[in-house]
DNA sequence: CACTATAGCTGGTCA
DNA sequence: TGACCAGGTATAGTG
């Protein structure tokens, strides 16, 4: 790891033409202020921040407080930087859509820069697609001696995340939801009549989710569907840590603008 | 600054347990593997990671690439440092939702500790009354040559916030509002209509704010409406800066479990 | 305090 | 490629 403290601004300069356009993490702590011209405009008056460049050329700007930066490009297709009698100006521009962080640096307190390795990628257990496939595999979590018949099953009202028959033969829609609300019932029921002019008979509702508030399943049962509770530890039986962190960065060389 | 490079677990643990609790904005660097638990559960798997605790007890795990951190809690209630024979944890808990990070780390490269100062954070009085008035003293502040007819005009849509007559004699019609959005613009649509009504020929609307969003906007102008910023520091001669940036800060104690 | 609507949303999936 | 939807969404505004 390389660290300057209270760099002058050419020894700044030096070392961010060296590492910006690279796969290295680079972090500028300093007095700035910011501009962003692009999707919108904003401006950001002189403060003390953080500056993190990452070695997928994402760039943050964390202020003090706040989980979210004040400041940031996702991706970047060009970084320059030049040094005046004023301090130290940093831009990140990035085509499609076109726009363009400005950074002014007053002071420069800190400049670090290393390579961080991380072989792991997050997974998280839990959500809407797994629950799908969970059901899939193992319809008896909602009911037993079910029988899957068709996944996303398209109707004129949307698609139904499992189409289904139960151990009478009926037809079962199954509608998987990890926050239910007022809205998801209206679409289970559209499903359901969508589903009644298809194949006649009596077709069952089943609202599949971990959770349920009162109103909700009231109204639910107003319209004579019906809700199954998962725990999704229960539904989920491992989850894996996947590699996904080379992806992409092979082929990350932003072009550096050296002026 | 406080910086340390390369510490051992007992001065991190020392230097975690003075500060993290504390309106300071704490960095680590180090290799670490992350557990989630809560809303969702995650498990990120051993890597080089950027911690970031910011002033208003904010937390993110940075890894080496990607915009967004890979973990975070936006809001911390209480942390929690142990170091043992592997390493030093640290666990950031919060309630409501109930939810904890856990960072395990193994090796620490650095460890920062400073107090950022953020001068943009500084937030503007004003309420629409007062927008109203300035107009009525200053029509210039929304156009050239704009002469007030009448402020509060009524009409059978509702009230007009002020009616005037531009450089060519075309009627006016001037909305403030201090969060403009899509009903706004429906509003003074119909405060146009009903005047083309009263006084027939060319009728302008514009809708006066002190900020704007790219959707209004766009809403704004398909229909023939116009718009026009005001800041505040303009409109409100005694406008005063009001710091905002230690909202809350000063009820920030999170307690802080000495174990 | 809860509910609602937006975001420079970002990120995924699927027609 | 674009439309549509979810997110440990976060955040701001309103009742």
């Amino acid at each position: 790891m390389e660290l300057i403290e209270n760099p002058s601004f050419e020894q700044a300069s030096q070392l961010l033409k060296e590492y910006l356009s690279r796969e290295y993490t680079v972090q500028v702590n300093g007095l700035c202020t910011v501009n962003y011209r692009g999707r919108a405009k904003s401006k950001l008056d002189r403060g003390e921040r953080i500056l993190l460049k990452k070695q997928d050329s994402a760039l943050l700007v964390h202020g003090p407080d706040n989980y979210q930066p004040k400041n940031w490009q996702p991706e970047v297709d060009s970084f320059k930087v030049e040094v005046d009698e004023e301090g130290l100006v940093l831009r990140a521009v990035r085509r499609n859509p076109d726009e363009m962080v400005e950074v002014f640096f007053d002071e420069i307190s800190l400049i670090t820069v290393d390579q961080l390795v991380d072989k792991s990628e997050l997974k998280i257990a839990g959500h809407e697609v797994d629950i799908h496939e969970a059901i899939e595999d193992e319809p008896e979590i909602v009911e037993e001696d079910l029988k899957v018949v068709e996944r996303e099953k398209e109707t004129p009202a949307g698609f139904i995340d499992v189409f289904a028959r139960d151990n009478e033969d009926r037809y079962v829609v199954i509608e998987v939801k990890r926050n239910p609300d007022y809205n998801t019932v209206l679409q289970l029921q559209r499903y359901v009549e969508e589903i009644e002019e298809e194949f006649h008979g009596e077709i069952r509702g089943i609202l599949v989710a971990p959770k349920m508030t009162e109103k909700v399943l009231k109204y639910l049962e107003e319209r004579g569907l019906e809700f199954v509770e998962v725990e999704m530890a229960d539904v989920i039986p491992s989850y894996e840590a996947v590699d996904n962190s080379q992806k992409g960065l092979s082929d990350f060389k932003p072009s550096y603008d050296l002026n």
